[in-house]
DNA sequence: GACAAATTGTGTATAAAATACTATAATGTA
DNA sequence: TACATTATAGTATTTTATACACAATTTGTC
């Protein structure tokens, strides 16, 4: 198979993948240890082969550095700046990648490099343009967060609601009432009671809620 | 410069161009006259070259197939599986285009194809998966347009309020109460009137307004 | 085991916004 | 002049968002 020259592009899969750690919504990056670029921080990429789909790619990346391959996967962006990189013309297709903490033990298969979780506002210098792509991955995210399906791919197993309120406070930038917030959430019953409490630290126990498996995509603020 | 052959990949760039025409959201298609897939419909597309964006190589397109390359362009959705096509592995990179149906001049510089404009719920048997991928376009014009940017983009020439009313009742599915309707979008300070109105119709002239220039990203519904 | 400290849980009153409905005037065409 | 359509004013009703104070349950300490 012959194809023309001037068609021939290669596509980078990159993946901002977030997860909520001691209450908040935090990003995994990966540092890199030699010239140029040492000590800049990367976002986990492969380039894409003939016979995979772009969500095979981000998978099979996913395992390789993390080794965990069941995680929701949604596309962002796809960048085609001519000069994104210095040498090769690469395009880079951005996604998101969302797990649960609770059941994310860090398997770290991949011990080339150096990761670290980055709460969202306070992301470290990074190689080439990938600030920029993960600020964008951030604010995708977001707006994405203000409707309600997404949430369960982040909150598979148990929380409390003030949990889930600080999440809230910390996307919105702004505090939130507590009885409100409650009232909102119960009464739009994408939540159920899992009969158990939280216990071994200070104060009142707080009742533990997980999603209910059909949630639609319902705004919430 | 060699690339790993298990590396490179087509990509090509098609277009979904959406206008208002008599009142209807309606999609621009190209009519296939040769076998095979004679008589089916197809959109707007060319493959991307190595020193181009994908933006770029939109507006090229746009600029072939119709003769106008100032269209506003919005990125959608990448396409990569294996076999959507029969013979290539060629990624689609779908955009949507809008464009003012009063300052457009449809002059079909590429006569190689024979063109028309589809309301959007009545799009005819397409090419390959191109059926979908103009649905999808449509799903996504759809939720933009409950957004008050992306409006200025269809509408920069003069409008009525009861054309913009049916246009939204289109999107919304529903009927609108027309006094509520006006209440919402002038409390918005979307709109300025021209100073014009219509005439050339039964009943009384509706007054032309247009958008302002800096509108914002606004819910609308 | 009594108490302080910390945290979760709950109801009601008020304001604001969206919707529904009635009515009427204005301005063009045929 | 009849007719069709847009423009404007207003009000009543429902829905939604906001503001706000105290009781309940645990941990830790004396």
């Amino acid at each position: 198979m012959d194809i023309d020259k001037r068609y021939i592009n290669q596509i980078q899969v990159i993946i901002s993948m977030f997860t909520i750690k001691d209450g908040k919504l935090k990003v995994l990056l990966f540092r890199r240890d030699e010239e140029p670029f040492k000590g800049y921080w990367m976002l986990p990429s492969n380039l894409l082969m003939v016979n995979e789909t772009l969500e095979e790619c981000a998978k099979a990346t996913m395992d390789e550095y993390i080794g965990i391959d069941d995680v929701y996967l949604e596309q962002c962006h796809l960048y085609s700046e001519v000069g994104r990189l210095p040498n090769d013309r690469i395009l880079a297709s951005s996604f998101i990648a969302l797990v649960d903490s609770k059941t994310l033990e860090l398997k770290r298969k991949n011990r080339e490099f150096h990761s670290e979780w980055f709460p969202i506002d306070e992301i470290p210098k990074m190689v080439y343009d990938y600030a920029n792509i993960v600020e964008n991955a951030i604010q995708f995210l977001r707006k994405r967060m203000l409707s309600s399906s997404i949430l369960i791919h982040l909150y598979p197993s148990d929380f409390t609601l003030p949990e889930l309120q600080v999440l809230y406070e910390q996307v919105l930038g702004k505090m939130l009432d507590r009885r409100n917030f409650r009232k909102k959430f119960l009464h739009l019953e994408l939540l159920e009671d899992t009969g158990y409490k939280t216990g071994g630290h200070n104060g009142r126990p707080a009742k533990l809620y997980r999603f209910k498996e059909n949630i639609g995509e319902k705004t919430l603020f």
